[in-house]
DNA sequence: CGTCTATTTGAATGTACTCAAAAGCGGTGG
DNA sequence: CCACCGCTTTTGAGTACATTCAAATAGACG
């Protein structure tokens, strides 16, 4: 299947594109293969697209003071990768995006995705849902991490995201849960014991 | 000045309403005050409005299987109190929302805030834009919890909302930090040492 | 002034981190 | 096919950050 195939389907679950608008996102988003490693935005840099995974995994992370990397968020499959911050702003951007399974991504501009906005007032309407949607996601991990024990947010985690839980290594998840790989490792273990 | 002037020009921030839009807000936007320790939302209800506040502060919180709350964010004048998901879903919320200082607030109906996005698709585009900005704020929460220790969230906190500090009792900006109250007791002790 | 609640202080405990070393695992080359 | 390299995960000892529980102190309100 086309990307833009797969584009036009994820917006179905929201107000569907008509032919006039699907001939719109057609012609200005652009098909990218991004190989495993290889960054879609890297610290210090504007983010200049907005970007919808077709295929594989990135994470989104962040380098504190001491150079350790913490990861925001995983994005995958009919997912969007974009810093919003930097994205609007047009100011560099704090974060870094990094492929960590080599993916296919379709990105469109900055200035095609503001006349998207102008042209065609449903995308105010599905990209105002899709946030609201992550809003409450995010919402939920925010009351995780001010209420739970390591433990219990790893496993709401595994039951969240069960796909992702065995498709990324040990590190990235505990660097996803703000603890270190080798408490995760125990965690891991007293959980089998049980 | 009136209440609805208020919400008015919050929406200036955005793309500001014409007389015909403003109309529509004025017909369907409800006044209403509340004191102290009364509820907006409780779990168990479905969150049947979006609220704008217009003075005071609210808190948002959920209760564990300990019956320990943990709230989940302040929303001071300008800003926005609704459950997204229980709002849209229509289902039982599992949040509360309780003023901390006597509020008025002005509220929008379920049915009538989607008529206002039907009719009017300038306001899918401001809510889009509020929504994108508070996510970005969310989304910098989160790093912090997983990055930064108590007392660096503490600080970031007082940094970013120093008006809210003062307003809130220790004990709640304590349950926001996740952290108890005794400790944040003890950081509050050794930042005055430094 | 007394009552109620919020905050502070301190001791004992638990959760999670650091550091170091060993074990496991995938890929590469001989 | 096996040996070796680099990287991830595991294990364990010692430490630091944060909690619990209890009691004392301070503030707010009638």
């Amino acid at each position: 299947m086309l990307s833009i195939e797969k584009l036009n389907i994820h917006f179905n679950n929201f107000l569907p594109l008509n032919d006039e608008e699907f001939d719109a996102i057609a012609s200005v988003f652009v098909e990218r293969r991004i190989r495993r490693k290889q960054f879609l935005l890297q610290q210090g840099d504007v983010c200049r697209h907005f970007t919808f995974v077709i295929t594989g995994c990135a994470k989104m992370f962040a380098v504190d003071q001491n150079a350790k990397a913490h990861n925001i968020q995983f994005i995958i499959e009919n997912e969007w990768a974009t810093d919003l911050s930097s994205f609007y702003s047009e100011r560099p951007s704090q974060l870094y995006i990094e492929a960590v399974e080599s993916m296919i991504v379709l990105q469109i501009s900055h200035d095609d995705m503001l006349n998207l906005y102008t042209h065609y007032p449903k995308f105010d309407r599905n990209f105002r849902v899709i946030i609201e949607q992550k809003y409450i996601e995010l919402q939920d991990r925010v009351l995780q991490n001010i209420s739970a024990t390591a433990e219990q947010r790893y496993l709401f985690f595994v039951g969240q995201f069960p796909h992702l839980a065995n498709r990324l290594p040990l590190s990235q998840i505990a660097s996803y849960l703000g603890i270190t790989p080798e408490f995760l490792s125990t965690i891991r273990n007293n959980l089998v014991k049980k």
